[in-house]
DNA sequence: CATGAATGAGCTTTCATTCAT
DNA sequence: CATGAATGAAAGCTCATTCAT
């Protein structure tokens, strides 16, 4: 990129190459899948040879599980900060409006998790994943609130994920886009407490 | 289906091999993925040889499409309808029961559908699906209307996807919850509209 | 095709490839060992493709423990047989012979056996083979008997063992050295049990 | 051995780091056969690179080479001792016992040759190894005496190759079972010289 | 209507080895 | 005295697919 390129070609790839591997493989797990991604793929991509991903991975799977515990540490903070607010509409419209920043900031992991559910499912970071998504339902989601209600909170995080996929193909500002999700779902996330606190 | 049922179970397997192949090949690529999913590990469970599955499909990908060609139609002739009314509130609130009702009557190839976005997006049936999708979305979402209201019409779309998944692990009356799902969705559409509709 | 062999080449292979495996997987097994050969080799040989074997094999192993299987027949026979008779001296002493019968006729195998034991030991066949030795322990040594006794009988076995790999670089004809060698054999099992019945 | 041993545990393992690789080596190579122990495995066993078993020894074979160098010299004395003796039954004796002796001194090692005959055969050692015996064998055997006896004098040696490892799981003291396997290759080497001398 | 036999391409993974620092 | 980073070769294995019978 710009600047201070190295001028001795990409010969001397100082210590970067774990980093590089990682980012390669997000991207291409993300656009192909990660069955269909093949770490010859990769190290083609890199100009290395398979054997050196191995020299920093012990598995495909710890690629992708490298990967996805350096993107997820600001969503476990997150998780970790409302659990120990009081469940109050506040703390949940915080929570919804740091999370759509949170996956806009690891768009990309969370597209591929989407996307490829089925496959993440089987490996480690599945149950990783499914945790965390406890947790905010946890936070979220009131146990005693009608079943209406209950969706209307798990569809408000729903919504967010999906949010960032489906929005591709709509024209528009990227920020906007996110906006207007972010908005959506804190609307669902509203309703869902007013309803069931006016019950009470 | 209709006529001679034969009384000797599956022993002598008549004409129904292809229709055999259908039902294990969707369970599994439902349970495991697509690609995950092996002929050898259908033709076993089927107790037939692989060569065997070549004999009723031409290829693994077919074996696919045929099921989704079957379970989409419902949606199709959804879309067909929905395409030839007015796009009144009603309709919508029409299509969406209609589509809950269609999601719940093939609810194992959706939920392989939502599990396998980034292989399906590379099959034939992946294009099939989005121009699917697209059918619903411009009888659902009104191009004029503010960019929330449109997410709020998507959304609703994507409550009834994802509430057929996540729902799974909360108790609850499979039929009790598809009818949350269903309000939540009717919900976020009713209020895209009034709301789009206040405006002009 | 026509008539008994074919003159056609080596095109048709009729239905004998998977006994070709197993007779040039035993033969590279005894010459190199069984980890320095590759099923590449095996497969190069037979001038099929490795996939082939797999369509015989489940794995590697297995086309060992398929030759070990029917190689190794008679000698459970020959247990079988000896484990019903009174352990007399001639019992043991026909024992002796007819293993060293049943070693013969299996040469390469346990030739491949004495000399990958620590292959041989984290493989199905080791605990499958270490059984038949016990097998033959039980019949030929007598728990009562001095140590020195004991060391003699399994020394008999152990001699016809090493007999079929030691003396092969020994001149002379090979149905006079197995005379030799179980002649030997049969002495150290005949001192064995008279010093034990002396005793008594 | 003797002079400055460290008082620091093997926490600065000083200039030692050679006799450890060796040691861990032969440990693993006649635990798991040399094929199947990696340099990986033993540099994490050692703690240190893999590279550092570069710095020490040339190849993986090189290692094996040096603990046999190392422990095959008493046996080589014995040779040189052997072979400047007149070939009197009491010299064949003699070496009989010194052999043994020589056995359970260096009995991993041995354990492994015994082992691993497949592999060893390929290597350096292999050849080595084969000198020795048949440096022994040259002793041992009168190339005159009838095939029974001079089966009777490799036997011997056979028998105490043999009686090291396949003694293993024969209850009672270590030493006591050398004793008796020696008493019984003495006897066999007795026979030998015996009946071949009673018939000149 | 289906099988038996085989293929070609590709996969993840492991290994011994090298070399600049 | 040793490491960090990487390589080239090969291994065992699986897969979708083909085709004569």
């Amino acid at each position: 990129m710009g600047g201070t390129m190295d001028g001795t070609k990409q010969q001397r790839r100082r210590g970067n190459t774990r980093q590089r591997i990682q980012d390669v493989a997000l991207e291409l797990f993300a656009e192909q899948g990660y069955e269909k991604t093949s770490l010859r793929e990769i190290s083609e991509r890199l100009e290395v040879t398979k054997a050196a991903l191995y020299y920093h991975f012990k598995t495909k799977e710890e690629i992708l599980v490298s990967i996805f515990e350096d993107l997820v540490r600001p969503i476990e903070d997150l998780i970790e900060w409302g659990r120990r607010q009081p469940h109050t509409l506040e703390t949940k419209q915080e929570i919804i409006r740091r999370y759509s920043e949170a996956l806009a900031g690891a768009a990309p992991l969370f597209r591929f998790m989407q996307e490829n559910q089925a496959t993440v499912r089987e490996l480690r970071i599945g149950s990783m994943f499914k945790d965390r998504m406890m947790g905010l339902r946890y936070i979220l989601v009131d146990p005693d609130a009608d079943l209406v209600d209950q969706v209307r909170s798990i569809s408000a995080l729903f919504t967010l994920h999906a949010g960032m996929i489906f929005l591709h193909d709509v024209e528009g500002d990227p920020e906007d886009k996110r906006k207007a999700v972010l908005e959506v779902a804190t609307d669902l996330v509203t309703r869902a407490h007013h309803q069931g606190a006016g019950d009470s």
